[in-house]
This record gives C-alpha cells, structure tokens and sequence, in this order.
DNA sequence: AACTGTGAAGTTTTTCACAGCC
DNA sequence: GGCTGTGAAAAACTTCACAGTT
C-alpha cells in the first residue's frame, strides 16, 4: 500500500491484525490470560497456521508449549499498529450519521479520539455534540494544522465527498475513512479506508439463493 | 463461502462486484453510458485485466472494441447479485447508531429495505423512527417468519451482539450485517459481514509513520 | 484503433508438516 | 503432549499478452 519502511509485510496481514486484536480484547475481558493460535482461529475462523504465520512476521510473540500470553500480545499489536498513543481524528460531516460517529463510545477504548467536527451548513455550525462545537469547513485547514491532526472520517452525502476530500488533504490529513458510498481518488502517500454497509449487504445476497 | 451452486467463483471475485455496481451507478449518474475496463480501473485503482476478469466468470457482459454498456452492466450485476428484486431487512438496535442507519436512505436505491425494528429496551417499544414501530425482542421469531425476512443488521452494543445474533439465527435470518465490535459464531449457512471503523482507523496508522 | 475475453505465466497467500522448545 | 515459528509445497489470485471482434 504505501511505502514508508514496511515494504516487506503484506498488506493483508495488516488488514487481519486489528481482528486479532479484537478477538484478543474480548478474551482479556473474558478474564483470560493465555490463548493459542488455534483457540483464536477457532473463534475467527482462520487456520491457526495463518495467525502464526502473520505475527512472526513481527517477531516471536508466544512461548511454544504454551501459547500467547494474552496482555503481552495486545501490547505488542498495538505497538505494531502505531496504536500506543491516541490518535486525533476530525470527522466532517454531522448529520444523523455523523452524529452517531460523533456519540460511538467504541473509539476512544481503541486508540482514537475526535477532536474536531466540521459541517458546511450554517444552521448547525455552532451548535455543539458530545463536547464539541461543530466548525465550519472555512475553520477546516487551520484546526488540522493546528492540532496537527492526521485522519480524518468523512461522513457527507456523496455528491460533496470528493470536494471535502480534497480540502482535508490540502490541509495535510493522511489517512481518510470515507462513510460515502463512492470511491475518492487521493494522491500517494494518503490512504483511504471505506465504510459501505450496502457492499456488504450485496455480498451476502450473493450466496442467497431466490 | 458459502455452498450453493457458486462453488467456482472466489469469494473475492463477489466482494469486487459491489464495488463495480457502486462506480457504475456514480458513471451512470454522471450521464456517461459506456465505458471500459480501463476508466474503471483508474477509478477504481485496480487494474483492467482483474476487473475483465472478474467480469469473465459471469459471461461476456461487454462488447470488443468498444467496452461495456453501463446501464446493461449494471443489470447484470444486479442479477448476479441477486439485488433484482428488493431484500426486507430487520434492525435491532435503536441507540444512536441504529437511528442513524434506520433514517439512512442509501439502502433503498441499492436493494435493500429496512422492514421492522426491535429493541429490547421497554422505554423505546412503540416509539416510532421513520415508518416503522420499534417493537420488543420477544416478537422477532415471529415477526422474522411472517414477513419472511433473511437478512438482518446487529448495532446493539458488544456484550449482547452473541445473543441477539443466537436469537436471529434460531429465527431464521441467513445473512447477518454486525456493527458490534465482536466477533459472532453463527452456524453453516449463516452469513456475517463486519462493519466496524476502527479497524479502518488502525489499519492506517500502520503505515503513518509516528 | 480500441477494446474484450482468456489461456498461460507470474506472484502472492495459505496451508502443510515438522524441528525445536516448554 | 502441546504449542510456536518456519521453510517448503500447494493453492489462490493477479497480471501478461494476444487472438478475436467491432
């Protein structure tokens, strides 16, 4: 995907690591404190040869034996995923779904946190949600600057979400996770993540037979 | 996948397609009326070959020398999809999230249909959120099987997503969307998308170096 | 001239299977 | 005995490159 110094390790493997992750956060909660690779296969359903083969890429995690000490990974994955300090988002658009991102309690626990909102309707800038005061676009450029902020979650209609890309990439944002169902074309070096529920909506359908 | 009479085609190959019908509709909107494996692929950042390719297992939807027809293409797809005739989708989960996917109004141009909303929480019984009454959890069998519903969206929060989902199973929903950040254990058969933005966000920081 | 559809080649990803360790 | 980490083998996926069509 992009190249800074990773160049060796599949994206795909990236792409698996936050699962594990989560899988691991749940059986830490669950009050476990040892797990193997088969157990978290099990529960993700991936061959167990997959896990392993994924975390050595990253250096021998577990004792053989033994197993993955559960907390000892989780560090570990974060360290990888650059997740040990928390990350400043920008969201813009809030509308009923921005709103929603807005409220999600789900970020914080896992390495994020807004820190601005934006909307390009005058009715709403002004108002504040959750503990924030939504900005408008014009305030855009200088608050990422400012803040030094990073990502970016775009959550307008589709028309406007090619626009507003743009903008959060002039002003310097790296990473986007687009909530319009529509591709956005970005230079190199910015990533883009997609959220569509309707993609996988359609994937299902797929295997539905009538 | 799954097992029904598609054995041949990858499942990868299936993820693409929504992908394709996505850019297709946005051409189409556009006003465009043809166009190429090439201009797809540059849209789309995957290269033409793959995108012919995938296309090839369904049959010739193009046409040599001059590319595919978009509003053709398009029907095509639906078809294999299997996203003709519209899919009745049950929610369950009215917190702000499920809110914002119950008034979300990109699902009814794509195929699919919120039909019924549960919660189990008494106070938001019989509120109402769009055209449709949020009803109690002890109704879902019930109203699952008399409408004939197959495809439903879990955003209740993590700790009760295993047991909604063990509920909507028994009731014999066959597709399941979870916004929860879990992974679900569903029976053969059953089908499971994830939606969840953090693994969006964290497989981005990877690559952002500090 | 431009583009599709497709075998064949090339590359990536997954699985196998086992040595080494607890 | 149970588990990891890992080369080697197998499978899956992508790209190449071109014959065939408009």
């Amino acid at each position: 995907m992009a190249s800074n110094g990773h160049e060796s390790i599949p994206d795909i493997v990236i792409g698996r690591l936050p699962i594990y992750l989560r899988a691991l956060n749940r059986l830490a909660e669950e009050g476990q404190e040892i797990t193997s690779s088969h157990e978290l296969g099990q529960r993700l359903g991936i061959s167990s040869a997959q896990i392993r083969k994924d975390l050595s890429h990253f250096g021998g995690f577990g004792k053989q034996g033994t197993g993955y000490q559960i907390g000892y990974l989780q560090e570990k994955l974060r360290k990888v995923l650059n997740i040990e300090q928390e990350w400043e988002v920008a969201l813009v658009g809030i509308g009923d779904l921005g709103k929603a991102i807005a409220h999600y309690r789900g970020f914080g626990d896992r390495g994020f946190h807004i820190a601005c909102l934006f909307d390009s309707d005058p009715d709403k800038v002004g108002q504040t949600v959750g503990d924030f005061t939504i900005q408008p676009l014009s305030d855009l450029p200088a608050a990422i600057e400012s803040k030094n902020i990073r990502l970016a979650m775009v959550a307008v209609p589709a028309p406007y979400a090619q626009e507003v890309t743009d903008l959060l990439v002039k002003a310097g944002i790296k990473g986007i996770l687009n909530y319009a169902p529509i591709n956005l074309s970005v230079p190199a070096g910015v990533q883009v993540q997609y959220i569509d529920p309707v993609v996988g909506l359609q994937r299902m359908t797929f295997y539905l037979n009538d």
